[in-house]
DNA sequence: AATCAGATTTCCT
DNA sequence: GGAAATCTGATTA
């Protein structure tokens, strides 16, 4: 079953310890992608000064204002997209940063933000798109495990803040 | 093993 | 002009 928006207008962090186990599925000419998500991390809006959002709306940040749900692919670095779900009820920013996944089908180790978006073939296309439907959709799974919350990973500013989680001895977990 | 340059977009000072 | 939610491949000792 795909997970409703219902689920994605929560509290940030709320989001972000429950995607964990999920599984990413995007279905493509060539076939079927899947991965489960095995690493995340929460980015909020004014308060939060690691957050794109922190300093006011921007042309590439205002999707994170709008509708939970959509989808905010952002690209760093001359060569990189991150992958992010937006959370929070519309007109309150935040999203979800997908880090890691762990392979189910199709895809090859994805142990990074900027490698996952690479295997499952994620572009700025999907800038503004809807997580909810296809071809870009989360599955409900359900799972033990232990969730592991720690300091986020990358960031110049709000780095202290315990905002990364991630499933406990999941060896595809990014760690760097 | 550890450090470093390079690729190169979007936004802000 | 410079920094940013990164990764790869080369160079260093």
């Amino acid at each position: 079953m795909k997970l409703s928006r219902k689920f994605y207008s929560r509290d940030t962090k709320t989001v972000a310890k429950e995607l964990l186990g999920k599984i990413l599925v995007h279905k493509t000419k060539q076939g079927i992608l899947k991965g489960k998500i095995v690493e995340t991390e929460a980015y909020l809006g004014v308060n939060d000064p690691g957050s794109h959002a922190y300093k006011g709306i921007t042309p590439r940040n205002k999707v994170m204002f709008g509708a939970p749900g959509k989808i905010y692919v952002y690209f760093v670095y001359g060569n990189h997209f991150l992958l992010n779900i937006v959370t929070e009820k519309e007109g309150i920013a935040g999203a979800v940063l997908i880090r890691a996944l762990e392979p189910v089908k199709n895809i090859n180790e994805t142990n990074g933000p900027g490698k996952l978006t690479k295997e499952m073939k994620i572009t700025k296309e999907f800038y503004g798109k809807d997580i909810t439907k296809k071809p870009l959709y989360v599955l409900n799974n359900k799972s033990n495990f232990n969730i592991v919350k720690t300091t986020r990973i990358g960031l110049s500013k709000g780095q202290e803040k315990l905002l990364r989680f991630y499933i406990k001895d999941n060896k595809f977990v990014s760690i760097k």
